[in-house]
DNA sequence: GTCTATAGCTAGATAGAC
DNA sequence: GTCTATCTAGCTATAGAC
């Protein structure tokens, strides 16, 4: 029984950024046991069913992250909708790293990807679209808005995030969570 | 000298439709060969520098065909704005084959891929957000206005087809184009 | 121009020493 | 628990017949 040389939750970020830099099949375990400095066996000794079983992983431990940060903070009935929404728009923003880092969504829903975690990638969205959705009705907007603009929401930073990285430019990020600010400020 | 078995305009075709499925890296030689009918040599007669010069091709290929079929509409003067958009938004349905399909830059912009291809991205998203900026200034925005639009509009489109692919709703896409057609419906 | 066959390599995964 | 060494299958790419 040697020590781990590397912590779960450090070696689950590790992989993490991996796969969201290169996708699952773009990313090799040879690109994984470098990242997290552990060799390929160990990994496999980590995670036995292999790559599939390190990306799933990745995804339940991102979306309980998201849920302890994220949606905590959007539902938190303690707090008024607009200071819930600006701290949340702050974890958004370490999420993603302003704009530097991509969705593990997207990163997982390419290639033959999407037949491998689709069910997870569909549950993940509609815990956000619910998520903004509780903050919608708190801000009392009526039911129908308070959907259409948590989806809207939703649309917004996936497109910001895919914009911002094509052409290179953080600011399309950060202004598109400004205007979702702004879009929950008016009634 | 024998007969080309399929058309370089369908082998394009073709292709497009493995690499937006699969992405750059997701996409074997073998995946390309059985869509096309052709052997994989036979690829490489086609595109001598292999994989790299295929997706190239395709994104050459779709840049055309959105320059002649969309960009064309948007910025056609002899027509009011209003008519282009609608004209426009018909050949973006079919682009995307109402939300079932990927875009090109997510398809080559995961994985290593960044850096094989954001020139091109980069400058293909630029030319959508101009062809929209142009069709801001004809509906009589202002210049800032304009420009925020054509932004918006590009993340719509972006952030749309990723969530109406990852929650299995095509609907959410075409909720999205309605949105952008009321979006240059006002003053 | 297309094909069969194959080279050369890297992928994911495993065996067994320590 | 981590490591080195290795297996097999798949990959991109090429050679050469027709």
């Amino acid at each position: 029984m040697r020590p781990q040389k590397i912590l779960d939750q450090d070696l689950l970020a590790a992989l993490s950024k991996v796969f969201r830099a290169k996708g699952y099949e773009g990313a090799s375990l040879k690109d994984l046991a470098e990242e997290t400095g552990l060799q390929k066996a160990s990994l496999y000794h980590r995670f036995p069913k292999g790559k599939k079983e390190m990306a799933d992983s990745v995804l339940e431990h991102t979306d309980q992250w998201v849920q302890q940060n994220i949606f905590a903070e959007l539902t938190n009935e303690s707090l008024k909708p607009k200071i819930r929404l600006t701290k949340a728009l702050t974890k958004i923003r370490t999420l993603y790293e302003g704009g530097k880092e991509t969705c593990v969504f997207r990163a997982f829903s390419m290639e033959s990807g999407l037949s491998l975690f689709e069910q997870s990638i569909k549950h993940g969205m509609n815990e956000w679209i619910n998520a903004f959705n509780v903050l919608g009705i708190a801000t009392e907007f009526s039911q129908e808005k308070a959907e259409q603009y948590a989806l809207q929401t939703l649309i917004d930073i996936q497109g910001s995030l895919i914009v911002a990285k094509g052409m290179g430019d953080l600011q399309v990020f950060e202004n598109t969570l400004k205007k979702i600010e702004n879009r929950y400020s008016q009634p």
